[in-house]
DNA sequence: GATGAGATGTGACCAACATCACTGAACACC
DNA sequence: GGTGTTCAGTGATGTTGGTCACATCTCATC
């Protein structure tokens, strides 16, 4: 495997012989499925980019509940927060499967924002993306019941693998307590929110996929409570 | 009264005479109790200054619940998301009082981002800490009670009111309904939480202030739960 | 004071969901 | 083919806290 950043979406305007730079200043290594590469109370200030594999940005409450904020996939990057201002983790980062990762100091990672505007506005833009998805998070646990979020997730997995505009395949299917933990609620009510909806012939659960069979009518119990 | 951006904290790296500059760049308004500055769903990108006054971040569900997120002071600025992505705007602004404000085109403020690394750093900063405290409300949301994210929410209060450390005048008297919009849940429960304090003598309510009485074991009601 | 608009305090009621406790599937690995 | 592990489905039960419905209280204003 060759080691090289250029797949990352942060850095992608820098130039070849810019990157190879940065490329010698990273660390790199290589994690296996449930590693945890920070931990929430860590004082590391290290920018990450994932070079392959995917990994989940969680954390736990005392009470041991566990609360999904993202999955990110390659060429996307983390740590970011500490790296800017220098202060704790916000959260905690775990592999899933297994991933090659590149860490960079946040020193030299504010040298590369400082010398490129375009990346600075680029993280900016990132960093806005991020204020906006925790605003409509907000707004959904604030304002939405527990069945209504599970039925927004499985809506928004939906967007992300339709086929036509009346029906999606979901594949792999979803895991009920990933889903839990996303949207803030138990494995038992996915279930149930789950069962319920099979049994509305909303969604069908076959072998190896979760087919969304009435898009529109899932469409309209996330909307007429959403707005 | 004098137009001036000098007391802006995002815009304290720039010399006078580059203040000058954006303050003619700028549009001036005055707005009156409970005007809307921004309508959440407006496509202006404008940013804005807050010279005099005080405004609220603030969103209304579908069946009229209103989520507050913020109160923003003299001297801070809002509508930072749209100008930088360019999309609609994620909230709206309502002004508490009368606000004096300031508005500048995306565009005229994306150059100033571009040619003064400092600023951007210190909006990245800014944008960080957005993220940061929307995580832990996140967090709260989906660990705590109701009844919890009253008492952190008295605490947060009292922190910002403190006298020494055993007790806090809060003042003025924090209007129930805006606590509850703040922690998402109804003027009810804030009612009953604060009246249950009060019988446990954690609190006391005065004529023109909330007295904290016992600061500590406020703090370990919401420690208890929260970590 | 009289009148009215906000803000509060509290009881009664009930729906939503978390929790507990199992039973079953599905699938890998000896 | 047995055995362990992870995931899914579902009933019973209890608590939390939202909703409704009033009764006050406090001020400002005429």
């Amino acid at each position: 495997m060759t080691d090289s950043l250029a797949g990352i979406q942060l850095l992608s305007e820098l130039t070849d012989e810019e990157i190879k730079i940065v490329q010698k200043s990273c660390s790199w290594k290589t994690y296996g499925a449930g590693e945890q590469i920070i931990d929430q109370h860590s004082e590391s200030q290290d920018i990450y980019f994932i070079v392959d594999g995917a990994v989940r940005v969680v954390n736990y409450s005392l009470s041991g509940r566990e609360i999904t904020f993202q999955d990110l996939e390659p060429g996307g990057h983390f740590g970011e927060l500490a790296a800017i201002d220098g202060l704790p983790r916000s959260a905690s980062i775990m592999v899933m499967g297994e991933a090659r990762i590149a860490s960079l100091p946040a020193k030299q990672f504010k040298n590369i924002i400082i010398e490129n505007p375009n990346i600075a506005l680029k993280l900016m833009k990132h960093l806005a993306k991020l204020v906006r998805t925790s605003t409509t998070r907000i707004m959904d646990l604030s304002t939405l019941g527990a069945n209504n979020r599970v039925h927004a997730d499985v809506l928004a997995l939906a967007r992300k693998f339709t086929t036509d505009d009346l029906t999606a395949e979901i594949k792999p299917i979803p895991v009920h307590s990933d889903v839990a933990s996303r949207v803030s609620t138990t494995r038992e009510t996915v279930a149930r929110v789950m069962s319920d909806l099979a049994r509305k012939k909303i969604v069908e659960r076959t072998k190896t996929s979760l087919l969304v069979k009435d898009l529109e009518r899932l469409e309209s119990m996330v909307e007429d409570v959403r707005g």
